[in-house]
DNA sequence: AATGAATGAGGTTTCATTCAT
DNA sequence: TATGAATGAAACCTCATTCAT
């Protein structure tokens, strides 16, 4: 039936825009700032109403992260499969993906950072938790695919894949926490310049003898 | 008189156990979960006196977060007064320091790690936010400091050192965010392993030809 | 639509009773002994339900003043109505209406004294201590307007309306403070023969004939 | 002996600066500022300090009260001694005094006046309102006194000496109750032009003849 | 489906007062 | 005598969540 599917399909639109709305209000105040009151005048709905599409408000930004995440993987694995084009530049491409996935849509992303913090792991509920733990996970399986192909080609030294895409994700999820920091410090940001010399380092280590 | 020397160092004791129990119950339950009567209970005092030792809840960590830095920079200085003992191995050097000071005392680290979120920062009053962006960059100093003398020595890369500073340290805090993010989620660590293989790719680059 | 009057009206009618709730909790235990807690009990709510009526407590009370004080004046501006009819029994007449006024409400009489005091109004939030001063304003226009009336009338004493005004309402107010005084101290009352004096005294010294 | 008296001198001289360092306390920040710390702080003693000389705050201001209080009683009484040769003059001269006596120590009788309101009174234990009590009754026998003089002397009108007390003395404290109130309020301060209304208002009235 | 209204459960902070030295 | 240190008792206010319409 057509009117089931309009439904539907209006139902899904009003959940995404509670989730955009909440992103909306984390980027303008931050976490602790944030209240269902302001999530719902955000959204142009009353407090109620985003009882009737989520139960709580955790649950409201897990959605919203998992979303995100799932969004992230499956760019990466675009990038998984074009890897036989790249080749040499892998990990400048890999680099530069990050980068533009962040640059794309920022609040997101900090909130998923934010959330994947054991402050708030911990404060989640059990199921919560697992959800969020599952769109981690998989981001690391895509990202270790990446690196073992990358491996076994003999782009990259020899290492356990996983291992490697830690690293190489948390290198640059490090820059970002020191730029959030500065940036509430109202200092001077230095995103691109850093990720730069990062990417620099990384490719062909920091010590100039090998 | 001894004895007004006793009631300082007295004194003095009481905040630092203050302090301790702050960080103990962080530790136990992460910071959403702390409130000055679980302080008071850890310290075993009462809740009004806190309030004679430290005049808000915030100001009780970020005295905690600016006694442990300044005790990492203390470190740091020494690794610096120590650089031309160590020449070659001056970034594995660096990075034992860096891991033995989390080891050490984790609890305080990863407390500091928390406040210097983007979020935490928002949320503190202009006062301690001053200081704790002082005390941060501080360690930034020192680091630098650490960096340049490589670079001149022309054991490191050319490159600014304020700069590697950041890359070099926020690689480490990266790693230190996903271990934690994996010990809420009762996830395997692997912290040691992947220390490893960062030490080693940022040393001598991850890409195998150059 | 007839729902949303309703809707409405409900709404008012429970600030209203809010108000009340105040007044009777202030007439029983006096101000020091208010708390939100006891204002809920006796407005038979919770107590977070009256901070969607108001935002604190002393707006609570400003706005019973408020209403009160507003009352109060429109008495007045009907004296003012009927001066020409009234004549030489102006003063008596205004008197009256002060007994009549206080009479009928007591509570809320001594809150607004209460609030009119000094010590309250220092610590009132700016925005408050504005709209109590309006409303304190214009009780003295009111009466103002009656006084020069009087003047022009060769009725009272040739003199500035609103000093004339001042010295009457304050005779007034005089008395209720030493009756409210005597009524904590547990004595015997001498409300009527006291304002009977009073009037008297007033009246054969503002009147020009005697 | 010498020593014991001087001890007792100066013990009450203590207790005497005390009570002035509260009473500057209330002028400078009003009722509700005032805490023991503060009193402490001004009478440069400790906080521990002040319960041997008091038992509680609130008898410190009682104990201020009084000796205010009697000061002003004496005033009075020779007013009265002085009641013959004033004569005529009375009135005049009494409200004189109450200005004079006003005038004078400004903070003290605004306290005395604060601590003689029902919300104040009702708060004060039995053994306090009961000594309140009494200096503001002999401060009305005065009055009163004086109020019979000026009667029997065909000075005053007929009339009950205790209520023409009353009458005379709460018309001045209303003034003084505006006064403050529209100093709180920031308002220009009218003292003197409204004194000497009310004092003609009320004499042209009260004297037999005119 | 949408919402206005209501609330329970806390948390931070302040202060008068006590007590051991 | 004087005081530093400690505390119990409150009070205000916020917010996620539920419910009746």
């Amino acid at each position: 039936m057509g009117i089931k599917e309009r439904r539907e399909r209006e139902k899904s639109e009003r959940r995404e825009s509670i989730l955009k709305a909440a992103i909306r209000v984390y980027d303008k105040e931050g976490y602790h700032a944030i209240t269902m009151e302001k999530i719902a005048e955000a959204a142009e709905l009353s407090r109620a109403t985003l009882y009737l599409y989520f139960k709580t408000k955790d649950e409201i930004f897990i959605h919203a992260i998992l979303s995100y995440s799932d969004f992230f993987r499956e760019r990466l694995e675009k990038v998984y499969a074009g890897c036989a084009e790249t080749k040499d530049d892998l990990l400048k491409n890999l680099w530069f993906t990050f980068i533009e996935f962040y640059e794309k849509d920022r609040p997101s992303f900090n909130v998923t950072l934010y959330f994947h913090q054991s402050e708030m792991i911990r404060n989640l509920p059990e199921n919560l938790r697992i959800m969020l733990d599952h769109s981690g996970t998989r981001i690391y399986e895509s990202l270790s695919k990446i690196m073992a192909y990358g491996i076994g080609q003999g782009v990259f030294r020899e290492s356990n894949p996983k291992t490697l895409a830690e690293v190489v994700w948390t290198s640059f999820l490090g820059i970002i926490h020191l730029e959030n920091s500065k940036h509430a410090m109202s200092r001077k940001p230095h995103l691109a310049v850093t990720w730069q010399l990062a990417l620099e380092m990384l490719s062909k280590g920091i010590l100039k003898s090998h």
